[in-house]
DNA sequence: CAATAAATGAGATTAAGTCTCATTTATTTT
DNA sequence: AAAATAAATGAGACTTAATCTCATTTATTG
């Protein structure tokens, strides 16, 4: 079970330990995005804050993990690996889940378009975007009911 | 030139003090968003720190600060009045500037549209959505060149 | 398997943001 | 318009997420 972590860490040349082995473990398990505290409960203190911090670090530098910042200020990582499609942020301001969604290739295609026309307007080259949607779950969040 | 400050803080019931009309105008004098950093230059000492933070507050609770955080995890706030219509944000990853973008009604229908399905598939009721988009200018930013 | 290099844990340190409380400034009442 | 009351401010203490230090442990290389 392990082994997706040990693979992971090998194909981008990164010495395999035991605390990298955790952090990956916890973040492959979970669907979703996690908050920082999220994941140390996850980890149930085997790994030491600085080190995690330092793990996630190193995921960051080989591109494989997405950190960013829930509109509650907490810190958001996910892995993001080779088969993990592009996908957006759906937040629920009532439990703070974070739910990953996929949008339309009609919707994509015309954003790109757009992004296009951006990076003209304004001398830039944008390599990446994302799109953020702030609600309230009605009944099926994970974490409301 | 304080006016238009004054107005909005009588406009919302919130009492008129000086710090209150110094961050207002600092907000109001910059067309893109300001990090906290920015806006206590801007503020050039004239309002303490503490201060400065409650005032965001209070902008914040009557809905006209917008805030949120930058890919280096900077803190950025901007004013959200009538008249500032529905943007996005571009940042430039070289100078850390960010840049308010306007997109096409035709982008903004269609990601209504996706909206209601994600609204449906998810059981949420969304109430904003923001696209953000990461990249380098080439030439232009203010900051860079 | 020894030598070397890299990673870890524990706790110190830093810095953004909040809190406290005495003082100042706004608002309300008369 | 002045007095009374309520609210906001400034200075600095406090909190806490994240980073840094350094002695020890764990990987990797030869």
């Amino acid at each position: 079970m392990s082994e997706i972590s040990k693979q992971i860490l090998s194909d981008h040349k990164v010495s395999i330990t035991n605390p990298r082995i955790l952090v990956l473990e916890a973040l492959l398990d979970s669907k979703n995005p996690l908050t920082i505290d999220e994941l140390q409960s996850k980890l149930s203190g085997n790994v030491a804050k600085s080190t995690l911090y330092r793990v996630l670090n190193d995921l960051k530098k080989i591109k494989i993990l997405h950190e960013f910042t829930s509109p509650d200020n907490s810190t958001v990582v996910e892995l993001l690996l080779e088969d993990h499609s592009h996908h957006h942020h759906l937040f629920c301001s009532d439990c703070g889940e974070i739910i990953d969604v996929e949008m339309s290739s009609e919707f994509e295609n015309l954003l790109d378009k757009e992004i296009k026309k951006i990076e003209k307007q304004f001398n830039f080259v944008i390599q990446d975007h994302r799109v953020e949607m702030f609600g309230v779950c009605t009944d099926q969040c994970a974490n409301c009911k």
